[in-house]
DNA sequence: ATTACATGTTAGGAAAACTGACATGAGTAA
DNA sequence: TTACTCATGTCAGTTTTCCTAACATGTAAT
């Protein structure tokens, strides 16, 4: 995929589009939940000019990441760890514009092993919102 | 495409998603417009239990092109005639599970072409959607 | 001059979302 | 056991967004 190709998917998957009730509909989560993953800034989504969430397919995708490692045993400590380095790697691809190290790679997966094993749940798999949108 | 991809992101494409304020600001239409183009059954657009219509990426794609059409001079009859047109042309496909024929599409573009005289322009372009979403 | 069309505007009401507070059940630590 | 924490439920009182229906208006066609 192109760097420009690439922007500009990440820009259309990032604008803010859906109210959390289709949020709450995508992700079968209840709008408590939501909310309360928004206050410990595992989202942001954006809001109106009358102070209504509006979240992004990105958001989406984020959400239905922190429900499966909630079903598997992560507590919100957990998911904000595995969230921070995922932000460092992504930071680190983009200073070297390039792919991930092998290193880095190995060193990402071995701290999600761990956090997988404290959790007695064999890997993380996230969700996946390809299916919502072409 | 294989017609299971293409049926599935059909089926993406037609969720109903989106209020009708998110589809203000991607279509820069106003509310009155939008409902008053569906008072004139050009879109569809689902409804929530509270009786709050809700937009698929399609409508979306619908109303720009219901845009493009007004701003070049045609009609709501008009418009009405090009997009019947098009569900019969894509009926037709449908049925004989094949592209479309090269006498069914002079027969289309022939009809296209008169409607574009009549409001005096030279043709018809319509909006794309896809700079939305991936 | 009248009419039709596409859209603006307003009013009153209902749905959806907001914040903040308190409640609760499961798990953990003391 | 008791107490505490965590993730979530629930409720109350507001505010924002959206709804329908009606009437108003400017432009183009007759």
């Amino acid at each position: 995929m192109s760097s420009e190709s690439k922007r500009s998917s990440e820009l259309r998957r990032s604008m803010p589009l859906l109210p959390i009730g289709t949020v709450m509909q995508l992700t079968e989560l209840t709008a408590r939940q939501i909310r309360y993953y928004e206050e410990h800034e595992l989202i942001q989504p954006h809001r109106t000019e009358g102070n209504r969430r509006m979240f992004s397919l990105n958001d989406v995708d984020t959400l239905l990441e922190i429900k499966d490692m909630l079903e598997q045993g992560v507590n919100m400590a957990g998911i904000k760890k595995v969230f921070d380095m995922k932000k460092n790697s992504s930071m680190l691809k983009a200073q070297a514009n390039e792919e991930i190290s092998n290193s880095e790679l190995r060193q990402i997966l071995r701290e999600e092993m761990k956090l997988a094993q404290r959790s007695q749940k064999p890997s993380l798999r996230h969700g996946d919102m390809s299916r919502f949108y072409q």
